[in-house]
RNA sequence: CGGGACGUAGCUCAGCCCGGUAGAGCACUUGGUUUGGGACCAAGACGUCGCAGGUUCAAAUCCUGUCGUCCCGACCA
């Protein structure tokens, strides 16, 4: 390919628009341009790129018994209401409507799809397993496009689903997808590790998500050292809280004390009532699926929503308002409570954290503003319905494998496998008649990678001031030849051709910058799109008889011009060899 | 949807506070000189100052509204 035959728009400045540096590069070297918000069009060498990541993911997929279809991207509603998604996902479902005012979907996932043809077309325990995939745009009508192609109303994914006769193959179906992912991403160049995760609108029982370490990412990893815990924040556990819950009781009943104008933990616990965070407990009120509810934490934990909803299986959780809150309890926040003697509405479920188990001698609202009460105790005072590991972890905390302290990183999420059951199989007819001819609902697995994503996260995670660092498994082109003078029928240009023949003949590709353009600017460039090897043909080192090979972000080399060849196939076999899961 | 910032040439930005001729660098066109790390000289082309109202003799500049973009939070591959 000669790259005056293609387009490779490279910016010498970074475009105000781009935040962080994936996203810069993105722009900076060609490889996207922006329609508007969170939507892009692809440029051959970002297309390129694309498509060798898909061919990546296409094979390990197939290599794990994947069979790959193609399923629409516009959808019936019908099948979302049955499967109850169209009011759970309804906040980044597309919805649009044809000439009829008859209402669609645009697919922000496939669930349903897959699972009506399951319905129609799995009968039998002797057709199963069977792992459908496919590679596909989607669409979310996400509330925050962000980072170029991290966050997008539309990008291309690929999705997985399972079908199983038994609990146990639907394991097996799920350890399959797991070891593809794993050798997917290490064959992208990429470092990704699995972690616990939390199922979210999903569904499901069992799931681990894929992440690149960057502190670009939208994710909070709690992990081990040791290696033998990882999890999303979201769904992380430790032993508990670094200081102990105060047990000790002073006997003494709930005394309402006057705090007035104190509304924030912090303000309990300065001077002059100098209550610590871990002796309070922390009231929040929302409303979990149209209905209030009563949180409690202690005063230095803080919650997490999304354990809040995986315990309580509320599908939609909000923060009360103010007005909700003060007709609920009669006080304003930062004087409320869940003692029972205090309660206006004693009926709300109050759902209290594990770390307040037997508290005694705590200090909580009065609910009455400006006032608190001091020596609560929890089993004596409060009535509390539910018990749930509702806190979020934080960093220092003992790991509850290895009890080693606990770590915190940012990540990017690339992949994203669960463990259903059956709930779409259930609510869309997805039954098999089993051996003795009894009838079953399939058990199912979706596996979920962002192939636009983790296009991003390669050069989130390979760059340096100079530009990309693609791997060799995923460059747009391998090898870069960059003739210093490209008059037709120079020496280096003549060079220059026979090279690119060979390389194309032995599968390697390569680009030749054929532009009449200073070596400098032809230097900026290739390191700027990243291409893995540049290979320089000057009248200086032709003089010796040599040629220059410079790896992106490696030392130059010289080779004489007869071995140059068979050198650079060696290097880029050499380089290949490394990133084969 | 809440909070913040910003919309001026293809790109990066100045001008706005204090109203009065719309600017610079890069990119682009032409000619010349250069040619191993984003060249130099000269000439040129490129703008409804996001949009709509308002104030004013006069608005990029002041006021109101609106649209868009980016960042922080709730959502997710």
């Amino acid at each position: 390919m000669l790259w005056s035959q293609t387009f490779i728009p490279t910016l010498k400045e970074t475009p105000a628009d781009a935040e962080i540096v994936s996203h810069q590069l993105l722009l900076r070297a060609g490889l996207i341009r922006k329609l508007t918000g969170g939507l892009y069009t692809f440029l051959p060498l970002g297309l390129k790129v694309l498509r060798k990541i898909e061919q990546i993911i296409r094979e390990e997929m197939n290599r794990a018994g994947g069979i790959e279809v193609l399923m629409p991207a516009l959808q019936p509603i019908d099948i979302w209401q049955q499967s109850g998604r169209y009011e759970t996902a309804s906040g980044v479902l597309f919805k649009v409507r044809d000439s009829a005012r008859k209402e669609w979907v645009l697919g922000p996932t496939h669930e349903e799809v897959i699972t009506s043809l399951a319905a129609n077309e799995l009968n039998s325990y002797r057709q199963l397993p069977k792992n459908f995939y496919q590679i596909q745009t989607k669409f979310r009508d996400e509330i925050r496009p962000r980072f170029g192609l991290m966050r997008a109303k539309e990008f291309l994914m690929k999705d997985a689903y399972s079908f199983d006769a038994t609990d146990a193959g639907a394991m097996a179906s799920y350890h399959k997808m797991y070891d593809a992912y794993n050798r997917i991403f290490a064959r992208c160049g990429l470092q990704a590790f699995p972690v616990e995760a939390d199922t979210g609108v999903i569904g499901g029982n069992y799931s681990h998500e894929f992440m690149v370490p960057a502190e670009t990412g939208e994710n909070d990893v709690v992990y081990c050292e040791s290696g033998k815990y990882a999890a999303n924040i979201e769904k992380a556990i430790s032993r508990g809280p670094a200081e102990a819950t105060p047990t000790e009781s002073s006997g003494a009943a709930p005394d309402k004390f006057a705090t007035p104008g104190v509304v924030t933990i912090e303000a309990l616990a300065a001077a002059p009532y100098g209550v610590s965070a871990r002796h309070q407990i922390k009231t929040l009120v929302f409303v979990a699926d149209s209905k209030p509810i009563l949180v409690l934490i202690r005063g230095d934990d803080s919650l997490n929503e999304a354990k809040l909803m995986a315990k309580t299986g509320a599908v939609q959780v909000r923060q009360a308002t103010a007005d909700e809150i003060v007709e609920l309890l009669g006080a304003r926040p930062g004087s409320l409570g869940a003692v029972s003697a205090t309660l206006k509405t004693p009926t709300v479920p109050v759902y209290a954290d594990e770390a307040l188990r037997g508290a005694r001698g705590m200090t909580t609202g009065a609910n009455e503003d400006g006032f608190h009460l001091r020596h609560v105790e929890v089993d004596r005072d409060l009535k509390v319905t539910a018990w749930y590991d509702l806190r979020t972890v934080k960093v220092g905390e003992s790991c509850v494998e290895t009890q080693q302290p606990l770590k915190i990183r940012r990540a990017i999420e690339v992949g994203h496998v669960f463990k259903l059951g059956t709930k779409y199989s259930e609510k869309l007819n997805a039954t098999f008649l089993a051996e003795d001819g009894s009838r079953h609902p399939a058990v199912m697995g979706c596996y979920g990678i962002g192939v636009t994503r983790t296009l991003q996260a390669v050069i989130e995670q390979c760059n340096d001031k100079d530009g990309i660092r693609w791997p060799v498994s995923v460059a747009p082109f391998t090898v870069c030849i960059t003739p210093l003078t490209v008059a037709p029928e120079s020496q280096p240009m003549t060079l220059a051709r026979e090279l690119a023949a060979t390389l194309e003949a032995a599968g390697i590709e390569a680009i030749l910058d054929d532009r009449d353009e200073r070596p400098g600017v032809k230097f900026k460039d290739s390191e700027l799109v990243g291409f893995p090897l540049r290979v320089n043909l000057g009248e200086k080192s032709l003089a010796k008889g040599e040629i220059e090979l410079k790896p992106r972000g490696g030392t130059m080399r010289m080779v004489p011009i007869a071995d140059a060849a068979a050198e650079v196939i060696a290097w880029v076999r050499a380089e290949s060899a490394r990133l084969q899961g």
